[in-house]
RNA sequence: GGGCGGUUAGCUCAGUUGGUAGAGCACCGGCUUUACACGCCGGCUGUCACAGGUUCGAAUCCUGUACCGCCCACCA
């Protein structure tokens, strides 16, 4: 009877077995041997695809990042024993702002994009030799005036620091051992990625899915950057209403607002249809003070009478309520906060500005004029007070103001030139899509519904910014040394990626550049999730390899945090949607975060981060891995290193255990004991569940059972066995028991690999061929060495065990020694169950030392036990 | 304001179709036991947030409330 866990390979078991160490030595071998290379000749449905997150490289990986790439390792793990071909890449996230202000201030430079490219230019703060530190301190050079250099300088800088970046991710990747295939590896800055990015832009463009408008647009003013809808973040700020009055034809009206700085940007008023207090107003003009500019009133559903004094000023543009009544007021504009957030100087008497006292007006402006909005609103405060429009004193509340997540000043609304990708046409398809995706867990799908059903407006995707990927666009200049923008030309598919502000279009010269009658580069940078949400086509090679492309899209599985499904998961869903008529993936599974212990989510900015590479060091690699795969899926969890530690000692646990179970190997024979039939049905039970629980991304619970079985097999069963083991019972007995042994050894083992990768990889070597992570997922069947499961047999072993401890609590409780011999057990158990206890008696009387062991008839199970004196 | 989670032992959390509340950690006590002192054995610990309802029976199903957290929102 061969199951493949007889002993025919050599055996050898250290006399001392140890975690330390099995890192380095295990992850080197499983390089040398591609044991997680991607086997690319599998078709499509025997391939395990996953999307997994590039993480951004400009930043330290912390202990989230730890958690949640472990999630996706132990489910790649399984699925590869399982005998998928699993591919499993690295992506590097380069792209963006993160990398941009992490080389300005590395480097001592800033980005001009209208320099030319200077190929021998070096940076004034360069010290990027390999083993530079790394200036994750954030440890700004001060003092030192940025040197000016050209975007394509700039691209170099970042892609230098990053590669220095990346070294140390995929070193610490290694070190907790993710199952990666690094040959997968790609960057989002790379040149792969360029080319999908602008491939796919000027394919959506063509179709007329992406296009440009000049219109209002959410900006930042330090970035002095467009930002998306879904970049946005609120946050509570102090703020106060400022009751301010215009003249209206009756006598003052009075508008309440927290931006009395933008008045002079005031383009109506508005009520609401139904509000009787302003019905009179509807139609007719009023006048703003200060500035005496003539305004319409106006009725709009959305202006609510319960706010403020029910009747509202209209700004262009002080939030995104203005946006939408200016939209369907149709009303004229009147900006005045410029890209970098001051208020721009204004000809009150040229015409465009039209006041009842023209004088008046230019000499309150003047007054505001190049402030910054927070500075101007102080000043404006004075000159209403002074002018008696203000009423009363400012009343202060606290309010949610717009910012980009990573700005630190309120978003301001601008007009500019931008380019956008048609989503709001798309929100019931992209529902649909939504449904159809499998989520782990399953209610995260509320949240991309409901952020779907809240969009704003389409995506845009242009950003004035100079680390990206660039559209890959040019426009004509015309004799006016105007751009003419509604006759893009665009690079051919075959040139793909270019750089506009080097490469030049077909057909024209270097030196037309910017010239009349030439041609002028598109500035801007497409937004970072205008790549990344090609990480599917990016990863399986879309462009430059179909038949990879075909057979790991759509890809099996996206894992990623819940924070990024509105950014990263939506857009994706878009895209696929967008090029592929396809869902990009048919799963996707949810991380939750690590908290602290005061339950906030780790993160750097609250200075609590713990050095990944020092827990693993710690507990080891195995012992971490541990912690992370008992948070479920979508689960914030809280950082544990008493889990870590618990990981940690059932690592050692695995090598004493199979230590004991390899070290004495006597021939396998027939399994006939009870006791062992028992332990191995239960073992083909373990696999069945757990083989099902991990199907359904439910890999937390499946180390729990195993976990939970483990320390049975080791404390109860070993321990019952033992004896039978060592030829007390004869050479069957011991047979059956060795067989059994080396059964649950073997499933065992494999059960924890995706977890403890590490320390059963070690184990496995000590007796069996080839790396465990590519050995076969255990099936219920190959653990049975007889025909069906037996139910009896899983009895006795459990009334055996409950027996054992009986006596052990016995000698607990005298406080005597466990080797102390019982002289005398009385069993009390139902009629029913007295022949359970018989099939185990032998093993029961040895592992107890009982020397009188007496079966008697009960109602329930009763356990005497009398101790030998 | 809308949506989604959560509330179980001092702590971190399990609890699959309703059927006598579980684990680990911590704590206390004991034990060198031929795999393991990086160990082993045993013990203590609960108004399952609250209030109703369904049911023979509810941590589990339904309704509502409170608190915590997250996501979203057109906060003048």
């Amino acid at each position: 009877m061969s199951r493949g866990f007889d002993l025919t390979h050599p055996v050898h078991v250290p006399d001392k077995p140890a975690l330390e160490g099995l890192e380095s030595k295990w992850q080197a071998r499983w390089d040398a041997d591609g044991v997680y290379r991607f086997d690319r000749t599998r078709p499509r449905e025997e391939v395990f695809a996953i999307d997994t997150p590039p993480p951004t490289v400009s930043g330290s990986l912390h202990v989230g990042h730890v958690f949640s790439y472990t999630h996706t390792d132990v489910v790649a793990r399984f699925w590869r024993m399982r005998g998928r071909a699993v591919f499993y890449p690295m992506g590097w996230d380069d792209n963006g702002l993160p990398t941009e202000r992490r080389v300005q201030n590395y480097f001592g430079v800033r980005c001009d994009p209208s320099l030319p490219y200077d190929p021998s230019f070096e940076p004034p703060a360069a010290s990027t030799g390999s083993g530079a530190p790394r200036a994750g301190s954030r440890g700004e050079k001060p003092g030192k005036q940025p040197v000016s250099v050209s975007r394509p300088n700039f691209v170099e800088l970042c892609a230098r620091l990053t590669a220095e970046d990346e070294k140390a991710f995929e070193a610490l990747w290694r070190h907790l051992g993710l199952s990666v295939d690094w040959s997968l590896s790609y960057a989002t800055i790379g040149r792969r990625a360029q080319h999908v990015s602008q491939l796919s832009f000027l394919r959506l463009w063509r179709r007329g899915l992406a296009y440009q408008i000049e219109a209002p647009t959410l900006w930042d003013i330090d970035f002095r950057t467009a930002v998306a809808q879904a970049e946005l973040e609120d946050r509570e700020l102090p703020g106060a209403y400022h009751r301010i009055s215009f003249e209206a034809p009756g006598g003052a009206v009075f508008i309440e607002t927290t931006r009395p700085e933008l008045i002079p940007a005031c383009v109506a008023l508005v009520a609401h249809p139904g509000d009787e207090r302003y019905r009179p107003l509807f139609g007719t003009e009023v006048t703003s003070p200060l500035f005496g500019v003539r305004v319409p009133v106006k009725a709009h559903e959305l202006a609510d009478p319960e706010k403020g004094s029910g009747l509202a000023m209209i700004c262009t543009f002080g939030d995104v309520t203005d946006v939408v009544w200016w939209r369907s007021l149709s009303l004229p504009v009147r900006a005045i906060i410029q890209a970098n957030g001051t208020l721009r100087p204004i000809d009150w008497g040229a015409g465009e500005w039209t006041s009842t006292n023209a004088a008046r007006a230019q000499q309150a402006y003047d007054q505001l004029a190049n402030l910054s909005a927070s500075k101007a609103r102080t000043k404006i405060v004075e000159l209403l007070k002074e002018s008696g429009d203000l009423t009363g004193e400012p009343r202060p509340i606290t309010h949610a103001v717009k910012f980009y997540e990573k700005g630190d000043r309120p978003l301001e609304i601008i007009t500019s030139r931008q380019w956008f990708i048609k989503t709001m046409m798309f929100r019931e398809a992209l529902t649909t899509r939504a449904r159809e995706l499998r989520w782990h867990p399953a209610y995260m799908q509320a949240r991309l519904e409901n952020w779907i059903g809240g969009l704003a407006g389409d995506w845009c995707i242009s950003r004035q910014r100079f680390f990206g990927v660039p559209f890959p666009l040019w426009y004509p200049v015309l004799a006016d040394g105007t751009r003419d923008y509604d006759h893009p030309i665009a690079a051919s598919d075959e040139r793909l990626p270019v750089d506009p502000s080097t490469d030049v279009p077909e057909g024209f010269r270097p030196e037309q550049r910017d010239r009349p009658g030439g041609f002028a580069g598109d500035p801007d940078v497409m937004d970072t999730w205008a790549t990344s949400s090609l990480t599917p086509q990016i990863a399986g090679g879309w462009l430059d390899d179909p038949d990879l492309f075909g057979r790991v899209f759509p890809m099996t599985v996206r894992p990623q945090a819940h924070d990024i499904i509105r950014t990263w998961l939506f857009s994706t869903l878009l895209r696929s949607h967008l090029e592929m008529d396809s869902l990009p993936w048919t799963n996707a599974a949810i991380s939750g975060w690590v908290l602290d212990p005061d339950r906030k989510k780790m993160s750097k900015s609250k200075g609590n981060v713990v050095t990944p590479l020092g827990l693993l060091e710690e507990h080891g690699s195995d012992g971490v891995r541990y912690w992370a795969a008992s948070g479920r899926a979508g689960a914030d969890t809280a950082f544990d290193t008493g889990q870590m530690r618990v990981g940690r000692r059932l690592a050692i646990k695995l090598l004493n255990a199979s230590r004991f179970v390899l070290s004495n190997p006597a021939p396998t024979g027939e399994v006939t004991a009870a006791l062992d039939r028992g332990l191995l049905t239960g073992m083909a039970r373990l696999v069945r569940d757990a083989t099902a629980d991990f199907e359904d991304y439910n890999y937390a619970r499946v180390l729990e059972r195993c976990e939970s079985q483990f320390w049975f097999f080791c404390d109860d069963y070993l321990e019952l066995v033992k004896a039978r083991r060592y030829g007390d019972q004869g050479p069957a007995g011991a047979g059956s028991a060795n067989t059994a042994l080396l059964a649950a050894l073997s499933v065992l083992l494999r059960l924890f690999a995706p977890f403890l990768p590490f320390v059963t990889e070690e184990v496995w070597s000590w007796w069996r061929a080839g790396s465990i992570h590519r050995a076969a997922w255990p099936t219920p069947g190959e653990v049975l060495p007889f025909a069906a499961e037996d139910d009896r047999a899983v009895e006795a072993l459990q009334l055996a065990a409950a027996v054992l401890g009986e006596i052990r609590k016995k000698k607990s409780e005298e406080q005597r020694p466990l080797k102390t011999a019982v002289a005398r057990v009385v069993v009390r158990v139902p009629e029913a169950q007295r022949h359970l206890l018989a099939d185990a008696e032998a093993d029961l009387r040895a592992a107890g030392l009982i020397q009188d062991l007496v079966v008697e008839t009960a109602e329930a199970l009763a356990v005497h036990v009398e101790l030998a004196a």
